[in-house]
DNA sequence: TGTTAAACCTGATATGCATCAAAAAAACTT
DNA sequence: AAGTTTTTTTGATGCATATCAGGTTTAACA
């Protein structure tokens, strides 16, 4: 077994977790990857202190060196536009990985910054480059997270070229059910780690608009919410309203695995 | 010579093309190849047939096997939304990929069509991963065309949820114009292969209002337009209008290989 | 624990762009 | 070349959402 290989450093408890014994690894980097490699994987991981909230995890401009696994807590992308203004370009939850845009820059496209206390596995590029020629399984898994990342800004165009006010924040409210759901926590009740301002911030909306969808929605018995607590009370016309056919559809690599192994 | 080992397709002009000889390859898939690894790249390669305009290159659920690269002509991306809309997601100018958010798909998520005609090289996907795994710098090159493609998307994110009608049609010209000048046409005098419609479709407007920016920005002298035929009378204008620090950044596979070499 | 700041909500007003309508121009068709 | 369709342009109107302003609640912090 795996963890019989750890050696003295049992008494940093929040530095011996190792991607053999993380939760998340069914949704992060290690899918389809092996005992021996998951093990190879995690020698050139760090893990590293959690970040308090509002700290940054990188800078836009940092030079650009390492992607990051989210393992609990939640990050936020956003750069700088040329007013000035703060422009969100993502949220990341746990397994996540950030920081896979700057991978041919020098730099840093964007910021990434706690939305509260957060610890990530730090991944140095150039070791997962190394590490990418002997197993053909993390080359491809990195393509597919990217592809996939791929496909969600797409679909995140659509929503801010298509969508109105109500289905913009009912997509923002199942997508993140979807992907709490995925990570073993209730579909229907949850919070939120990002405020008013960044949701509309992220959806294109004013904090206004987003306020007063949240009270339309709860009018209809769609939600409750009291602050960042979140219930969805009719999950169906929810769904509905954000347009469930592009929303969420079967994840492909899931699927592959289950009808191949 | 590696052209020697052609025989007997030499009556098939178009066929006989190669990435070595391909004027695009210092902007395609063989940056930072050298010529055995071109030739090898170039082996698995398909130059297919010329789409007219408005052909399929693969239509949104065909079962994805293959990239594209554009080699003349351009091609759009399009899904439907879930009230049968069309909505353009990329448009693709010669040296472009076409179909990586495909990867981690059982079937292409969006459809290709010509929006002129149009030639391509067809890559099957199976045999590009068989390939680099001997090819460290094509694996590189792989995913830096995916990361690119990644912060373009954030770029368009920023477009649909900040930028008001004049500064997106801005941005969506500067953004063509220094697509053509890399591709060794002229930045200010170029043919639009899209429509109006396809432009509004794309940025988020109406036709008419995209109509309206056009002929706005003719009576200020910024452009010259007639019909598809556009001419940009000044181009320091229109960068501020698109907000330049955003739009086009230094190319850093360029800047690299540059600086190493 | 009290004080201050930040986040959130609600209403009133303004506006940029969509929508509707219709003419003009361009692009196909035969 | 004449007729037909499609694309583009222009004008008039309406609406969804931004913006402005105020009050309220929640969180931060000394």
């Amino acid at each position: 077994m795996p963890k019989g290989q750890l050696k003295g450093i049992c008494f940093h408890p929040s530095k011996e977790t190792k991607c053999v014994t993380c939760s998340l690894s069914s949704l992060c980097l290690p899918i389809s990857l092996n005992f021996e490699d998951i093990d190879q994987l995690d020698k050139i991981i760090k893990r590293r202190q959690p970040l308090k909230k509002g700290e940054h995890l990188f800078h836009q401009g940092d030079r650009f060196d390492c992607v990051y696994a989210v393992r609990s807590g939640s990050i936020k992308n956003y750069a700088m536009t040329n007013d000035g203004e703060e422009q969100i370009t993502n949220f990341h939850l746990p397994s996540e990985l950030v920081g896979l845009d700057g991978i041919d820059c020098e730099t840093y496209p964007v910021s990434a910054k706690a939305l509260e206390t957060t610890t990530v596995c730090e991944i140095p590029f150039a070791r997962l480059e190394e590490l990418a020629k002997e197993l053909p399984e993390l080359r491809s898994q990195v393509l597919r997270i990217m592809s996939r990342e791929l496909r969600d800004d797409k679909q995140m165009m659509m929503l801010l070229s298509k969508k109105n006010a109500e289905q913009r924040v009912a997509t923002f409210l199942t997508n993140l059910s979807t992907r709490f759901k995925r990570r073993g926590y209730s579909p229907f009740t949850f919070r939120l780690p990002m405020s008013r301002n960044e949701i509309g911030n992220y959806l294109g909306l004013a904090v206004e608009t987003v306020s007063r969808v949240f009270t339309r929605f709860q009018n209809s018995d769609l939600i409750a919410v009291n602050g960042k607590e979140v219930h969805i009370l009719n999950m169906d016309d929810l769904s509905t309203l954000a347009g469930l056919p592009d929303q969420e559809q079967k994840v492909p690599q899931e699927a592959k695995l289950a009808s191949e192994g």
